[in-house]
DNA sequence: GTTGTGCGAGAAATCGATTTCCCGCACCGT
DNA sequence: ACGGTGCGGGAAATCGATTTCTCGCACAAC
């Protein structure tokens, strides 16, 4: 690979000037110029990266830090993220926490040792490894989930009204014994999506118990268990509302195991779409988020911030759509 | 952030041994590092690896190129390169190429500026990209895709085998006049499937015919247009093999907005499963294939490519399942 | 006792770009 | 005509680690 000095000796320049040329920092005589560029083509010459960034200390590197990417939420996100990210000229390094704080620390770490331009992070819910990265000036953004403790840009959605409008909808189709499966106790959406819920209930004049919650880790394999336990348990609802679509899979897998039928015997509602929502049978009712426009979002303002490193935090938060299909309408 | 210097001259050695106890390369007094490990403990210091990868002419990242974060089937396999990589000291940067092989140009260019590690890469057809990366001596790993004139570590499935099991499964059933969509032209997988099905036919006695082949794009909307455009047709099919699993997915749609009955009016079977399959009525018929073994397979070859550049080319493939559900049932 | 051998550790070179610093030349004003 | 100003461009410092080179000391062998 030709490295700078190649190029300068064939152009008859300095390095300085060939490194002016290609950055078009100063103005250089376009004599030179010329002959710089004939040089860079004729050697085919690209900077070395890693050389530029230890020089410049940054990089153009993103590091999207999520907890699964086996979940179409995510992608779809990142997919989002991806677009703005490549126009702006970075790239994106993915990393999947698996929701372990641990994982997530050891990607932060990474992210700083390697000099990351920035970080998008759905955080497994520590403030402390958002904190390391803002104390290290790397700028970052929270998607998705809030972090609560750390004064950083966030893109989220307006859980507790989705999930009141989800809660809402199975109430007024007649369903009156409505449990909920929700995330890990840690993550904020879980949180925010099981208070909309008792919001709801409450404002009808239903009482909400916690024998008709379930703590779950919004995985497939744990909405199933999750909606066996509600089965198990004496007296079972009539309807779930799923805090996730991984678990609102589960769930309506274990509901056709009991041979159960939806929407007659359990009402089902999801947060979040799945792909093919339309072709399932019964068709899944869910809580529609804006996936790509959320790592659309999250991107911009990242790139934002690092050009603006001082502007003061904002926080976007984007809405839902109540998509009411065959698996909620109470016959 | 605390360098080499600033530990070197707390625990008053020089950088050179503060960087021979860090690597553990040659014997050092235990004395100093002793001294070496407070001093890294007490000023919290992590290499910066930008300075490391300069000097070592290598980083620890490796890209991975595929043609669609969307799909499922990529993101599977991710996954597991992901999961290899992690445990071998690696980072993955995911790029799309959305079949283009003028994006996937810029990745291999972006590749080789970065010094990544390696490259695993689901190519969109065009050699010359990888051979890049062969040239400039940077490990390379074909997925999914086979490279037809360059000489590269791959990991495919039996594609053939595959199709021909769908088809010879679709005529036992008893349908008689059977469509094929395939993918790209150019694209290896596409071509093979094709010649799957058409073996499968012309070994039962059963003429192929350019009429009932479809080339398109790998997509869902691909999928449902050439459905449509095979339905439209003079003389329509009565089975449909969808060369992969967004395109099945269109073409169900398809049908169904025709009002045609599946699996009675029209038997569906595509190659690679969509998640939950079972879930949609009617479950879909699908040639499995083992995605998260095949990315876990290509990056361990990368790995075992890294510590040994000089062994020859060797390709592994990987066997599919046929995966029989409700959708090439003929009554 | 002297020369040879080996090893531990510091000084300095190195990776390849960017950026600062400074010099020399041209042009302008008085 | 001479001093001041501006600017183009080269030399060299710089980023922060790794690695080579070299030196000095200790111990062994003859």
């Amino acid at each position: 690979m030709a490295t700078i000095y190649d190029v300068a000796q064939r152009a008859q320049v300095s390095p300085a000037t060939v490194s002016r040329v290609l950055n078009g920092r100063a103005s250089v005589d376009p004599d030179m110029v010329v002959r710089v560029q004939d040089a860079v083509r004729e050697l085919n010459y690209r900077p070395n990266s890693v050389a530029r960034n230890l020089r410049r200390s940054r990089t153009t590197l993103w590091t999207v830090i999520i907890s699964d990417v086996g979940n179409p939420f995510f992608t779809a996100m990142v997919r989002g993220v991806e677009d703005v990210a490549q126009r702006a000229g970075y790239s994106v390094v993915l990393c999947n926490s698996d929701e372990d704080p641990a994982k997530e620390a050891q990607y932060v770490t990474a992210a700083l040792q390697d000099q990351m331009a920035g970080v998008i992070i759905s955080s497994s819910g520590h403030a402390a490894n958002v904190n390391r990265l803002i104390e290290a000036g790397t700028p970052v953004v929270a998607i998705d989930r809030q972090i609560s403790g750390a004064n950083v840009d966030s893109v989220l959605v307006d859980n507790e009204h989705g999930a009141h409008m989800a809660t809402a909808h199975l109430l007024e189709r007649g369903y009156r014994r409505i449990a909920c499966i929700t995330g890990p106790r840690k993550v904020s959406t879980a949180a925010q999506r099981l208070r909309g819920y008792q919001q709801a209930l409450r404002e009808r004049g239903f009482a909400t118990s916690a024998a008709l919650v379930r703590y779950s880790d919004y995985r497939e394999e744990g909405g199933y268990a999750a909606m066996a336990s509600l089965l198990d348990a004496g007296d079972p609802p009539d309807a779930v509302f799923a805090a996730n679509n991984l678990m609102t899979v589960g769930a309506v897998e274990c509901v056709v195991d009991r041979g159960i039928a939806v929407p007659a015997g359990m009402g089902v509602i999801g947060f979040d779409d799945i792909p093919w929502a339309h072709l399932v049978r019964p068709s899944l009712s869910t809580v529609s988020q804006p996936t790509y426009e959320l790592g659309r979002t999250a991107a911009m303002l990242l790139a934002e911030r690092i050009t603006e490193p001082d502007r003061p935090a904002s926080t976007v938060t984007l809405q839902t759509t109540l998509k009411v299909r065959e698996s909620s309408l109470k016959p």
